[in-house]
DNA sequence: AGATTGACAAATAATCCATATTTGTATAAC
DNA sequence: GTTATACAAATATGGATTATTTGTCAATCT
């Protein structure tokens, strides 16, 4: 379980039937050709700058291809927003892995780790850098986003301290909405506002992994 | 203290000489009628459809009394931002004061009420709305909002519970970010919500007000 | 003194037209 | 199953014109 993108079911494979594994596999490798593309050419220009043709030529591909795979412009930007955001909870499901011992410490890598990576990522940068296109998708419009991500990070830490049970689901929304919040708009250094997270909802947890 | 707007002091006063009373009064009043004129027009049209024109005449002054209190557009948005901010701010003391022997009462009726206000206010119902011009003031742009915001619930923390000290910063923003959050992407009902965050914060609080 | 008025240049938006580009879809070919 | 080509419709671009709005005056009014 890796993807928040609700991939859209291809729509003519009967119901029990199981997909092939190889079109699965070439699905997503073309995906993430494309969402890579999409990637490469933020870092050049705005969002609003960029044509669905440069995407597909960044990536090899014909335009349809990626009209095929996406319906409209929109909604590649929406899946590309979600790919990048999976990404980042898979940086994060590393850092947790990291420190299984001890979940405050897992915190304070996971989230100072997420803020990096997103200080870096050109999809963030070009939002904070002045090209607002896609910033609603990340906050007024960002219900996908924020439930998606709520959702596998709060798997990803039952499946790590079952004891956290479903107050999971709270901790994770809270975890996401303040990511959000400060890939949107950095405070002090990275180490330091996770230390403060970490501060902050440590005797919660401590509270849940405990009793 | 009650702005968070930074009024910029008026130059060609002495630094010792104390303002006058009824000419700060005036200001108060002038900045905040027209701070209301701009918040009704924003119930009919888009922040980018609302003149400096339409907001002088809704408050029944002069456009140049406008520039001449703010000194552009911009800089009034950005005010505006920040006074309904204040206002919000204004309505969670009301609420912290009624709860001063139960912190974690406290912070859920705090939290609960600023999102039923947050609803209704007609800057958030314009941004949720499809006129996203102001959505950066709130989120890329908001050091000043979250900063200023941060500051003076941080005060409003530390005299009602002294015992908080100096940690009642972290709690600051980590609340005004979660506030700003929920109000451009509302979850579930209101008190819902706010109960959510009590309980993610509430060892934290206990632990504070505790030992 | 401080606010309003009227006037003003410069910047921005609106309008219209013509042309290009881009989007999204369909079809045939590889 | 992907690509190439073609295509209509929507959207962007540019140029020329006009209107509106922004931001700043100085003069006037209270």
């Amino acid at each position: 379980m890796s993807t928040l993108e609700r991939t859209t079911a291809p729509a003519n494979r009967p119901a029990g039937k199981p997909a092939k594994p190889y079109a699965l596999a070439a699905r997503e490798l073309r995906r993430e050709t494309l969402f890579g593309a999409a990637r490469g050419e933020l870092e050049h220009r705005a969002w609003s700058e960029v044509t669905m043709a440069d995407v597909a030529a960044a990536a090899g591909v014909s335009r349809q291809t990626l009209y095929k795979e996406f319906g409209s412009r929109d909604e590649f930007a929406q899946a590309f927003v979600l790919r990048e955001a999976d990404g980042f909870i898979s940086t994060v499901e590393g850092a947790l892995d990291a420190h299984l011992d001890d979940p405050q410490a897992a915190l304070t890598a996971a989230f100072g780790l997420f803020l990096s990576a997103a200080a870096e990522d050109p999809l963030i940068r070009a939002v904070i850098g002045g090209s607002p296109e896609m910033l609603p998708f990340l906050t007024t419009q960002g219900q996908t986003l924020v439930h998606g991500a709520t959702e596998r990070l709060s798997i990803a830490i039952t499946e790590r301290w079952p004891a956290a049970g479903n107050d999971a689901q709270l901790l994770a929304e809270c975890l996401v909405r303040l990511a959000i919040s400060y890939a949107a708009l950095p405070a002090g250094p990275t180490g330091m506002t996770a230390a403060s997270v970490t501060t902050l909802l440590g005797p919660y947890i401590e509270q849940l992994t405990g009793p």
